[in-house]
RNA sequence: UGGGGUGUAGCCAAGUGGUAAGGCACCGGAUUUUGAUUCCGGCAUACGCAGGUUCGAAUCCUGCCACCCCAGCCA
């Protein structure tokens, strides 16, 4: 199937689709897949959820299943709808829409009902220990616990202290409610996990009509086997959760019994993702906010100039498995330059400005030549640049004494200015302190277009604008944000922080035609690299952009290499 | 001296007893009015290690080693 120019590949495959066909194959939940994408609304999201995201809602859609997207807002401390809502506009923009919305707060009465049951079951317990005394009691790794005084109450009175707990009668902390599993099991998650804790906090959902709240482990596999979802998938972090996961839902007479599998999360090289971290290079100012494009926040990669496309690209390529990596940053580098190359328009900016007075041209005289707009794609369509004598080049695109390899422009040397003409460089000018601050040139009146009639051939084409005819610009140059490839394995890591990871240039020059673009219009600024105009910041009056990704330098390499 | 996982190239990753896909990175070379793109070629006698079963093992068995996760009234 074409589409936009792109052959779309197919799905590669990965154990949890194996696991899904094998199902299939069986007719295991009457041929129905259905997934979640169950984050708590405490923070933003990152490249990390993208992975889940694109995991959860591309199997839905390929299996014609459906993907809810639950908030497991369990934990009134910190959740909000401002993180709700940003959840929400994240996955809408990175291209998937939800089958159904639901809150596990939604929950709360039937999540109680159930508790009521485990209770008359005999299968829970209001433990009045306290904190400490919970935790000595629990054993360690490699020691058994031993069971609460409290463990043998009888039903009625767990009932009476459990609608007491809901009713507000207590202190928190004061008593929760236990599952009555086994103190000396070699899972630690089995031993009598807490269900439901006393929390005497506003939800911002559910306000104060609750002030006892369930856990994460009573509530999750709950909340899925309502919405019946068929396969549940998390990260490995909770793989000894899921004996506690199927315990719970064995107990009750629940609609459905979903399959948890748990698969690696995401690590990327050069930045972090843990939300304690994240944090505080926002809260301490290292970063501008959540959406700093050094962030791998979605809200971050999308400021940068990111596209949906190629973060659902990037998450194909990855991978899934049971297997903890860390990718490299070029992989999600690579994902960005494949998707902008196709689609973004050319255009000519100068970064780092070096007057060029071309002496022969005729004074006051000014013309116009003609710029495609993408190499290979004619239906891009051509723009016409104005053409004058008093040019800026890159003031990296000329070496006084050019170091070996260098074919741009030196002292008697011939370069094409791209679409323009051949020039020459005559003449250095400097300033008082010895600092090139403009350099004289001739043109070639007989090579307009950039082509010379005689066959000669130029080695070096260079980007350039024409003085009077472009318009001031700031570029903010991004880089990685951290200088070691595991930053969050530091204890440190602020001592790692790319001092680099953002150059703001004031004194950019751009063609006219960029000023009036709209926030987030994304281009490639001819031998640069990509940029987008800034989502925030970007206006007519005061135009910006964000350099979202370089382009492949191997000229970078050649000096790198010949060490000069 | 507990339990749960994972080991295939520099980084990811397919592979499910029949003789190591693919991507990123890297290295060559061709084309090029972006040192970009594109294109061609190279890149694991080898699958954590050691044994074993088999005509045949990355795939099965045994033992060992390394790394990750778990002792929140967080998720």
């Amino acid at each position: 199937m074409i589409f936009s120019g792109k052959v779309e590949k197919p799905t590669v495959s990965n154990f949890i689709r194996n696991i899904i066909d094998t199902d299939l194959a069986q007719n295991k939940n009457q041929g129905r897949v259905a997934t979640r994408f169950p984050p708590e609304p405490n923070g933003y999201l990152h490249i990390g959820h993208a992975k889940s995201i694109c995991l959860n809602f591309g199997i839905a859609k390929d299996y014609q299943g459906t993907c809810n997207l639950r908030f497991d807002d369990t934990n009134p401390e910190r959740e909000s709808m401002e993180y709700v809502q940003s959840i929400k506009d994240d996955i809408a923009w990175l291209g998937y829409q939800w089958n159904a919305l639901h809150f596990a707060s939604d929950y709360f009465a039937q999540l109680y009902d159930y508790a009521i049951e485990l209770i008359k079951q005999g299968k829970a317990y209001v433990d009045s220990l306290s904190g400490d005394e919970i935790r000595a009691y629990r054993g360690t790794l490699t020691k058994p616990g031993k069971e609460s005084p409290y463990r043998d109450r009888p039903v009625e009175e767990n009932l009476k202290l459990f609608e007491a707990m809901r009713a507000g009668e207590f202190e928190d902390a004061q008593h929760v409610l236990r599952a009555k599993i086994d103190m000396s099991s070699p899972n630690i998650n089995m031993r009598d996990p807490i269900l439901y804790r006393i929390r005497h906090v506003s939800h911002y959902r559910t306000g104060d009509q609750w002030c006892i709240y369930p856990m994460y482990d009573y509530t999750h596999c709950i909340s899925d086997a309502i919405e019946d979802i068929t396969h549940s998938l998390c990260t490995l972090e909770f793989e000894d959760n899921r004996a506690l996961y199927d315990w719970v839902l064995d107990q009750l007479d629940v609609p459905g019994h979903p399959q948890q599998i748990e698969f690696a999360r995401l690590n990327l090289e050069h930045t972090v993702m843990s939300k304690r971290i994240l944090n505080r290079l926002v809260d301490e100012g290292h970063v501008s906010g959540w959406d700093d494009p050094r962030l791998p926040t979605i809200s971050g990669l999308r400021r940068r100039g990111y596209t949906p496309e190629s973060i659902r690209d990037f998450c194909e390529r990855i991978g899934v498995t049971k297997k903890q990596g860390t990718i490299a940053m070029s992989v999600l580098e690579n994902s960005i330059r494949e998707d902008l190359d196709q689609r973004a328009p050319r255009r000519m900016a100068v970064l780092d400005p070096l007057r060029v007075v071309i002496e022969n041209y005729p004074e006051a005289q000014t013309e116009m030549v003609t710029a495609s707009n993408h190499p290979k794609n004619p239906q891009m369509g051509q723009r016409p640049l104005t053409f004058s004598g008093v040019i800026y080049i890159e003031r990296s695109d000329f070496m006084e004494t050019p170091a070996k390899k260098f074919f741009r422009l030196a002292p008697g040397r011939e370069v094409r200015l791209r679409y323009a003409y051949y020039i020459t460089c005559t003449d250095v000018i400097r300033d008082n302190e010895g600092e090139v601050i403009e350099i004289r040139c001739t043109y070639d009146p007989a090579t307009k277009g950039g082509s010379s009639a005689d066959g000669r051939k130029v080695k070096g084409t260079i980007h350039w604008v024409s003085a009077d005819h472009s318009a001031n610009a700031e570029i903010r140059l991004y880089d990685r944000l951290f200088l070691v490839s595991n930053p969050a394995a530091k204890a440190d890591f602020l001592e790692h922080l790319n001092p680099q990871s953002r150059i703001v240039l004031t004194n950019c020059k751009v063609e006219q035609g960029l000023v009036d673009m709209e926030p987030e219009a994304r281009f490639q600024f001819e031998r640069q690299g990509y940029f987008c105009t800034d989502r925030q910041d970007h206006s007519r009056s005061h135009p910006v952009f964000n350099r979202t990704v370089t382009l492949r330098d191997t000229w970078a390499k050649i000096e790198k290499t010949s060490g000069s």
